[in-house]
DNA sequence: AACACCTTGTTACTTGCGGTAACAAGAGTC
DNA sequence: GACTCTTGTTACCGCAAGTAACAAGGTGTT
C-alpha cells in the first residue's frame, strides 16, 4: 500500500463521485427535487447501495450537489462584489447577478430554495430548509465581510455589517423569489426599486394625505 | 335533515378539528415537524384515517395548523403597522413585534419556517417550502397594501409598495433568523439596525481607507 | 500458485410513512 | 324496522430510505 496507488484510488473516487453528482444533477433537474435514490442511481446506470456508500445518506448526497451550485453562485456574486466601482453601481450588479442566476435557471433555483415544490404530488424529497438555509446564511456572512471591509460605520461595526448583510441578502432573496413567481416587472427595475429602498426612499418618502398623524 | 341539525352537526365537526388542530398542534411542538399523522392520530387519541377525513392528506393539516400561528401573528403585526405614529415608530415597533413573536415561540416559528429541521434522523416530515412561502407572501402583500395607504411614492406606486413590502419582510425574515441562531446582540439593537438600514445609513456612510475606486 | 484484502457492484430485505379500502357501531329519521 | 350519516376501527397497499449479505475483479504478499 504505497501512496501513489492511494492518491490513484482516492483520484478515481473523487472523479467518480462527480460523475454521480453530475448523474443526480441531471435527474433532480429534470424530475424535480422528488427524484429518488433509486431514480438516480438508475441514471447513473448502478444501484442505490453505491451512492449510500459515496455520500452516506440522502442529505449527503443534496449536500454534496448544493455545494456545487452554491458555490458557482457565490463565486459570481463575488466578482459583482469586488468591483471596483461606485457602491451603488457594485449594489446594482450584484442584485442583478442574483436576479439574472435565478432567473437563467430556475430549476436550480427551486431546488436550492424549495425543493419540496415543482414535483408530482406525494413528494416527500429531499429536506429542505435544512439546506436552503446554508446559501441564504453563507450569502449573508460573505456580504457581511464586504460591508465591514469597504464601508465606514462607526463603532459597533462589526455587528452592523452582519446584520446587514443577513437583512440585505434576505431582502434580495424574497423580493426575488416573489418575482420569479409573478414577473410582475422587468428584472432592472426590480433592481432599481430595491437599491431605492436601500438607499432610504421609503423614509424619505412624504406621508399620504392626511399627515403623520393618521 | 332540517338546517338546525346541519348547523349542529358542523358545529360539532369544527370543534371536533379544532381539538385535532390542538393535538397535532402539542404533537408537532413536542416532537419537532416530522412527527408522523400516526403519532398525531394517537396524541388525539384516535387514528389515522380520521385525520384523513377532516384535512384530506398531510398538507391540508400542515395548511390548516400552520393558518392559525399565520393568523396570529399576522393580526399582531396588523396592530403594530397601524398604529398611528411616526413612520420609523411603526416599523420599528413592527420589527420588534415580529422578532418578539418568534423569540417567544421559537418552536411555533421553526415549525412554520424549517419544518424538516429539529427532529430525529431520518426525517421526512412535512413538506416546507409549499408552506413556508405562502406566509412570507401574505406577509410582504400586508406590508405593501400598508405603504401603498400610507405613503406617498409617485407613479408607479403599486409596483414600488410590492417590491418593497416583499423586500422588507425577508430582510425582516433573514435577520430574524440569523438573530434567532446566533443571538449576537439584543432585541432592540436588532431593531434600530434594521430600521437603520431602511433609513439610508448603508448609502449615506463613507468609503473607508482608500476612497471610492478601492 | 494460493492466500488475504480492498473496491465496486449486486440482489434482496427491513422499516416506516402516507394514504386508502372495507367494515362496525351508534344516533337520529321515515 | 329499514335508511342513512357520522365516527371510528383494522388491515392493507405502495413506495422510498436505508441496510445486510454476498459476488467478482484487481493487487500485493508468501
Amino acid at each position: 500500500m504505497d501512496t501513489t496507488e492511494r492518491t490513484e484510488q482516492a483520484l478515481a473516487a473523487e472523479r467518480r463521485k462527480r460523475e454521480l453528482l453530475e448523474a443526480a444533477d441531471r435527474v433532480v433537474l429534470r424530475d424535480g427535487p422528488g427524484a429518488s435514490m433509486n431514480a438516480i442511481a438508475a441514471e447513473a446506470g448502478i444501484t442505490k447501495p453505491i451512492l449510500y456508500r459515496h455520500f452516506g445518506d440522502k442529505g449527503g448526497l443534496y449536500a454534496a450537489l448544493a455545494k456545487r451550485h452554491t458555490d458557482a453562485l457565490l463565486a459570481s456574486l463575488r466578482a459583482a462584489l469586488d468591483a471596483p466601482s461606485e457602491r451603488r453601481a457594485r449594489v446594482e450588479s450584484t442584485l442583478d447577478t442574483y436576479l439574472a442566476a435565478i432567473e437563467g435557471a430556475p430549476q436550480v433555483y427551486r431546488f436550492l430554495m424549495h425543493p419540496a415544490e415543482s414535483a408530482s404530488p406525494g413528494e416527500q424529497g429531499f429536506d429542505v430548509g435544512r439546506h436552503s438555509a446554508p446559501l441564504l446564511r453563507r450569502l449573508g456572512e460573505e456580504l457581511a465581510q464586504v460591508i465591514a471591509e469597504r464601508v465606514d460605520l462607526g463603532s459597533d461595526s462589526e455587528r452592523l455589517a452582519r446584520v446587514w448583510g443577513h437583512g440585505i441578502v434576505g431582502m434580495m432573496h424574497a423580493a426575488g423569489d416573489w418575482w420569479l413567481g409573478e414577473r410582475p416587472c422587468s428584472r432592472a427595475e426590480l433592481v432599481r426599486d430595491l437599491a431605492d429602498l436601500l438607499w432610504g426612499r421609503l423614509a424619505a418618502a412624504g406621508d399620504r394625505e392626511g399627515g403623520p398623524g393618521f
